[in-house]
DNA sequence: GTTGGAGCTGCATGAATTTT
DNA sequence: AAAATTCATGCAGCTCCAAC
């Protein structure tokens, strides 16, 4: 590949920046002024994310019907990289970008949330190929980590995954990586080393993993690169 | 009888806060 | 010290009723 495409997600309207004041109870985001609480969509932990700088906020129209009017969409960090916090996001953003052809190897319809048997639905289906998708925030340096907090489900997840594999079908773990200073991707072990460990099983039975970078800023998020998934 | 839609309930989420 | 509650939102899965 000599040139990578990319895909865009704009906003609607661009985002306004606070100065960070603090997150409370899990859906409180303050900004440091008088009267600037935002919704935040994130229901992770945000390990890492919590001593920002800056909150980038997303206004809402009031005829929305919100009792929040503005929604947290990415958190400043002291060295002034954007991070994506809107966990609504990653699956039109990875839809977007395996259109957009920036996934080698995939082809074909692409179904947004679709069942695949009673108990269980997958983020994206491609073609024939079972998509799951991951928001990644947290980060060490420029290493892109997942999880950010044990979870027990993403296991489950990638077991399943696994299972559609040894059962020769195709399957994919794409990690959206909302931020823009990190050039690989790495389970986080620390965190979750029976998460690392699924991971690395998963790929050996032949589950592929790719993880995609953003370069966000105030008026959208762009998903620009690939990273390489080290396990 | 069958279908579709509006509108409701309940669930899930993480951490601070309040109650027991 | 432990358990229950609270917070906003999206969505799945219901029910109810009207339109065929």
């Amino acid at each position: 590949m000599t040139h990578t495409s990319t895909y865009t997600l704009p906003f609607a309207t661009p985002l306004v920046r606070w100065d960070f004041g603090r997150r409370e109870k899990r859906f409180f985001m303050y900004g440091c002024e008088e009267g600037q609480i935002a919704h935040c969509p994130n229901t992770g932990s945000m390990m890492g994310l919590l001593d920002a700088k800056a909150v980038w906020v997303t206004p809402y129209p009031v005829e929305s019907g919100r009792k929040l009017l503005f929604g947290a969409e990415m958190m400043e960090m002291a060295d002034g990289t954007l991070v994506g916090i809107n966990t609504h996001l990653p699956n039109k953003l990875a839809a977007g970008a395996i259109a957009a052809g920036l996934v080698t190897g995939l082809s074909g319809d692409i179904k947004i949330e679709v069942k695949f048997d009673a108990k269980t639905r997958f983020d994206l289906k491609v073609g024939e190929t079972w998509v799951e998708v991951k928001n990644v925030t947290l980060a060490e340096g420029d290493v892109a980590l997942f999880p950010d907090a044990k979870t027990e489900r993403g296991a489950k997840h990638l077991r399943e995954l696994q299972g559609i594999v040894e059962a020769g079908g195709s399957a994919l773990q794409v990690y959206m990586v909302q931020r823009a200073d990190c050039t690989t991707f790495k389970p986080a072990e620390q965190i979750d080393p029976v998460y690392a460990a699924a991971l690395r099983s998963a790929m050996a039975a032949g589950v592929k993993a790719v993880a995609l970078g953003c370069t966000l800023t105030k008026h959208g998020i762009t998903v620009d690169r690939t990273l390489p998934v080290v396990v």
